[in-house]
DNA sequence: ATAATTATTGCACGATATGAAATAACCATT
DNA sequence: AATGGTTATTTCATATCGTGCAATAATTAT
């Protein structure tokens, strides 16, 4: 199979506009993903041609165009994970309180594609299209527990696991354990490894074909994490995960062939 | 300035994603945009390998994948037009009765960036991302009269003007003159150009350098639209649409710099 | 006004994207 | 299940095209 490279390079330079960096500059694209500023310059140009960027005039940086409305609109519009997922989603942060996120897995770190915001007024927040790592947090570590071993050892040999906090694992051995251990239990719990004092309870969703499809996470602060709300949210993560994985293959075998 | 070919094919090749195509595979892809098939399959399987599409496994049809979830969030997040517009368009909607929609510029097309639902059960609906014709239709009427001469030729001669309806201007020379008409009203109305019975006023929305960056538009049934109805919306959307250059002149300006 | 950083362009080289044809995979029909 | 037809992918040779370097131009900072 062959891969056509300066596409993978724009998709890189795009990859680059994210919630905290929407307004970027050549340079600041070149030093991310380490292209040429020639490149850069000249991909940059090529997506502006085609309105998937447009740049801000007094400042000359560039942001995301026109172009990706259209493609915004598309995704929200069919049978789409988020939109399947919204519901059952609302259904579990009603019965627990806390905030209900749901994580795909992009490159190689994972993004949130739909949060339920807690009733709580102290609350874990999550940004729709927030991107995270995957080593740490319980949503993390569930999408990378379902990969094939291969594509797996692919992300956690890529480099270093960064440490964010005292809890987090960055021994690839032990990641693998705690893998290994979720693949047994079916869910995971992870408590202050990548912010502190906040826990998540996790579990996989599956597409029709067993594949993982995202994670489902359940989170808050530890401090209202009792031993009751534990197994009590366990169990409701696991049974909303489910109903997803259910609706999802539904909707996926409704679009065979010509329809 | 040289542009990266394969990059311009790939934006096309995405750009065949639509709200009424959200679901291709390769040969229509091909047809659609003129494209080798063998040169479509490597486009795709590399925006595959990227996560810009995905394959859904039992029809083998392509649809817009996670990387877009990523650039969807950006794209809703930050100073953008149709957020800043949102507030006004309802107030306008609310003035007035009729749906309210914002349309942007996309290649020689123009895409609903915006939709404010009328307040009526009997009105016209457009869906957020909906590809409509330059020519034909109030709203493209106006992008297309604030374009510059060059820009204006460039779409104009480029294919011929199709015909919706009986009302469907396909004259170029005729087409200039009420484009004209446009520039010297400030405002554009049209009736059952693109869709019989609907009628639509619309006005242009400037940028900070005074160039043209959306058009604002009511639209009804034309049986609703009397003479001081007229009147009065044509004013309220050329406020309305005032009201929103103001703001994304001040909201462009913010960033500057470093900032 | 000057220096420093950043963006763009020309050029020549080497990589690489391309179409045509072959092969493989897939689907529909009987 | 088997066949024929459509669609997807891969191979291969060729010429195109994208690339980095260095120079220039444009901006910004001091």
């Amino acid at each position: 199979m062959t891969f056509i490279k300066s596409i993978e390079k724009a998709v890189d330079v795009l990859s680059c506009f994210t919630l905290e960096n929407p307004l970027l500059r050549v340079v600041e694209i070149s030093h991310l993903t380490g292209l040429n500023q020639s490149t850069v310059s000249r991909i940059l140009s090529t997506l502006a041609k085609k309105q998937c960027i447009e740049q801000i005039v007094p400042s000359g940086k560039y942001r995301l165009g026109i172009k990706f409305h259209q493609w915004s609109a598309v995704l929200r519009h069919k049978t789409n994970l988020p939109d399947l997922a919204r519901p059952v989603m609302e259904k579990l942060r009603d019965s627990c309180g806390e905030e209900v996120t749901l994580y795909g897995l992009d490159e190689n770190r994972r993004i949130c594609l739909e949060a339920v915001k807690s009733h709580f007024d102290l609350a874990k927040v999550t940004p729709v299209g927030k991107i995270l790592p995957l080593h740490c947090g319980a949503a993390g570590k569930v999408l990378l527990a379902y990969l094939t071993p291969s594509e797996r050892k692919k992300f956690i040999s890529s480099k270093g696991l960064e440490k964010f906090t005292p809890e987090t694992i960055v021994n690839p051995e032990e990641l693998e354990m705690h893998l290994e251990k979720i693949r047994q239990d079916g869910y995971a719990v992870s408590q202050g490894e990548r912010e502190k004092g906040a826990y998540s309870i996790v579990a996989p969703i599956f597409n029709q074909n067993k594949k993982i499809a995202a994670s489902l996470s359940v989170s808050g602060p530890i401090f209202r994490l009792s031993e009751t709300a534990l197994k009590k949210n366990i169990e409701a993560v696991q049974h909303a995960a489910n109903e997803i994985s259910v609706l999802l293959s539904k909707s996926n075998l409704n679009h065979r062939q010509n329809s």
